[in-house]
DNA sequence: CAAGATTACGAGAGACGTAAGCATG
DNA sequence: CATGCTTACGTCTCTCGTAATCTTG
């Protein structure tokens, strides 16, 4: 039960494939196979089926407690080193659409306030703000997805600390300047099953959407907002976004939505470790969630 | 952060002294000291002051992390284990004074059931207990303590799964027949301050109650009840204990409390494994709190 | 100065890579 | 039969124990 065993082991379940998991992780296709036998000898249960890889019960709740001793012990890891570091700096890791005017505003008010702050900003995809805060890799993280209004998001598992709301603002349909539905008061999203939708999978994931049978018609595999609004501008298809991204540009009209009611969600994540309400990181989440 | 080297650490943290914690895990004093300045250059930072032996603020955290991930490494460890094993086992922790009646005749009913079952109990002390159940080498821990009515017990930290409430009886001073608090209708502890109690620290020690300044007189390292009742039949002090324990005894006296208000509590602690309900454990379980 | 932690060094075990073996889709 | 996991084996690293050294109450 060696962490080191563990972590390739939930690279080969991921992966599926001894050898991709050897590559990911920079060892060979044997290291990897030892690994997963030595694992496998220390607990008297096969974990894996080979030919094909997948698999078995006990494996099934080993990759569970796996994930989360994982990273707990990064966390761990993050909170002891954070200790020792020089106090005063802010780690945020965001989704694209997190990137809200409230969260620019309080970020703004805090370095007003410390002038020496020197914040780092990271955009990435949802499970990866949400391990890098679980693990204390950064102070907080801040994701973004469309729910019914003041539902919750539904986020991967490593959910330690509760996420707690930031935003909520509608949800509308973003359409190019012009298009027929551009005069509609609203739509109903089921009577747009026919319409082609872009598929942005890293800034507004069809499939996490509380909506399913939307036809993706381009898909968009960047994180940049603005590429993705750009596409809707020229037509390739509509995307959901929330409202105030589109306040005041021409090439757009944002189409509210009739059913199913649906918001666009900010929630705040914190970072599992010492809670000095003094930190940056800690009077910005004040500022976020006051 | 190999678990090796956090638990020497906390070995280390707990004993106050590398050399204590090197014979109680058979190392050489040399050893755990490498250990440590591995793990000292692992994170970065001085975890322990030496001479005298004394956390540093990192290794006070570091100490908090490592005991919750060594048991969730055991937890993780008896799960899927578990899942591999033949199923119909029950092993079932107790402190000595959680052996109550209503516990004993679930447990009887269990067995009446699955006539081939061979349930294993041990009898630990208190932190045993929440330790064997937390990481799930038990799959069920019956502790138990004084406390006001209603009110749960502070246990030690290791509580994943709350613990439920099996049994709240009334506290009572034991005193030997023939004793003058014997003709009392009641008595308040406060007025038995110059009273000597017998400290018996594994059956019910006396720092554990919500209430302080008794004396102690005598202290029993043992965990048999029976010489706790059997020292207090023969005179060498008091102590409080649940009420059934003293009924139908002729050698001792039962004298109810006035103030503070008190009753004996057993509580049930689940090891965070499969609830599959028709395993034994979970059906005894069932019974206890039902 | 004595108790107790650290450092030096050597032996053993363990982990990974290379390369050959072997099973299955 | 080729892809991909396993096994054999050599090397290198890492860890622990012995023993000498250092530190401090």
């Amino acid at each position: 039960m060696d962490p080191h065993l563990l972590r390739t082991f939930v690279e080969v379940a991921e992966t599926g494939s001894f050898s991709a998991a050897a590559e990911r992780l920079r060892y060979t296709q044997s290291a990897v196979s030892q690994q997963i036998a030595a694992l496998e000898a220390d607990l008297g249960t096969a974990l894996l089926t080979r030919r094909p890889v997948a698999l078995t019960a006990a494996g099934e709740r080993l990759l569970r407690h796996a994930r989360l001793l994982l990273v707990r012990l990064a966390a761990a890891r993050a909170d002891v080193t954070r200790t020792a570091a020089p106090p005063g700096r802010l780690g945020l890791a965001l989704t694209p659409l997190a990137w809200t005017p409230p969260v620019a505003a309080a970020l703004a008010r805090i370095r007003a306030t410390s002038a020496r702050l020197r914040p780092r900003l990271l955009i990435a995809d949802l499970p990866a703000v949400v391990t890098a805060t679980a693990t204390g890799a950064t102070d907080l993280g801040l994701v973004d997805g469309f729910t019914a209004p003041s539902d919750p998001l539904r986020l991967p598992e490593p959910g330690d600390p509760r996420p707690v709301r930031v935003t909520e603002s509608p949800a509308v349909v973003a359409v190019p300047a012009g298009h027929p539905l551009a005069r509609h008061a609203s739509v109903d999203l089921a009577d747009l099953a026919d319409a082609y939708w872009i598929e942005a999978s890293r800034v507004a994931p069809l499939d996490r959407l509380p909506v399913d049978g939307l036809r993706a018609g381009l898909h968009y595999d960047g994180a940049e907002v603005t590429v993705l609004t750009g596409l809707v501008a020229a037509g390739h298809g509509l995307a959901l976004l929330p409202a105030p991204l589109l306040a005041g540009r021409a090439d757009l009209v944002a189409v509210p939505i009739g059913a199913p009611r649906l918001v666009h969600r900010v929630e705040l994540l914190r970072a599992p470790a010492a809670a000095d309400p003094t930190e940056p990181a800690a009077r910005l989440a004040a500022l976020l969630t006051g």
